[in-house]
DNA sequence: GTGAAAATGAAAGTCAATTTCAAAAATAAG
DNA sequence: CTTATTTTTGAAATTGACTTTCATTTTCAC
């Protein structure tokens, strides 16, 4: 049987994808689902969890680490990982390729596109005869906020 | 005193950044340093330290890691860290800023610089009043020797 | 040479990520 | 509604790359 995904919200996706694996519903990985989709941010596992536990404190990291995990492998979610070290999470709303502006002071993401930079990269993937799979572009500084606090402070 | 480096060799620039820091002079620390400095590639210590050991068996790991922090610390070493998760270092020759292309079959590096990328980055930091510190931007896919290999085996 | 100071490396410690496994929860079968 | 089967859960253990520790060895200034 063929599914079409296209009227369907990323929570019965999510479902579907359970169903075709043999997988069971249980009621804290719905919860976790829910909480995380419903969020714009990239969380981290960690961060992710201690959020969670403040409504559902018998929920387990390993539960949090897995459900990404899942949702990851489901298309629902995107691994990033940036220069910290830990691993992040965003939700995929509406497949559509970003990159990423880090700022070191406080951790603030800006997401951005940039045609014309894709474009030139697959100039320059074309002129070393590669095919490109995926790319990582990240820009880190300081925001503005950050750059006035650091002017204070000096 | 002021330290003109411009007519020093890598490693005589290495030597002067230790004296300055009061570090001594060691056997096995020079033939690491000279090693890597001659070679031209992006090593993991691992890598580094089991060609190192062909040679010189008595060299422990912890010492070419040591070596390799010295190096980045002092400039003549880049740290590098892709997608597989182990960190690599390569000797900064001559000042040069470039980004990578990374074969994902066979681990193959390819090194480019692109001004008009890097001016469209500048482009999007202004945007969104970010003064940005550093970049990273990593092609990944297949060599054109890996693509012929995947073609065969399918 | 001698002694103070730095370098070494095996082993231990870190830290996030990942896996294990016995118990709990969900679902299928009767 | 039971009972049986399968999946899920979470505390604890393990992994793997990195980093530090500390007793010993090497370097080097005197
Ligand atoms: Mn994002
Ligand atoms: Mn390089
Ligand atoms: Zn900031
Ligand atoms: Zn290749």
């Amino acid at each position: 049987m063929k599914v079409n995904f296209k009227n369907k919200s990323a929570l019965d996706q999510f479902k579907l994808e359970k169903y075709k694996r043999g997988l069971k519903t249980s009621k804290k990985r719905s919860y976790i689902v829910q909480y995380f989709l419903a969020a714009d941010r990239h969380y981290s596992i960690e961060e992710l969890y201690d959020e969670l536990r403040a409504e559902h404190p018998r929920i387990g990291y390993s539960t949090v680490y897995r459900t990404m995990k899942l949702l990851t492998e489901c298309g629902l979610a995107s691994e990033r990982n940036f220069a910290d070290g830990v691993a992040r999470f965003e939700p995929i709303h509406r497949t559509h390729h970003h990159d990423h502006l880090i700022c070191t002071g406080c951790g603030k993401i800006i997401e951005f596109t940039n045609r014309n930079i894709e474009r030139l990269q697959q100039t320059i993937a074309r002129k070393y005869k590669f095919v490109t799979a995926s790319h990582k572009l990240e820009l880190y500084g300081l925001c503005a906020a950050c750059q006035k606090k650091k002017r204070k402070n000096s």
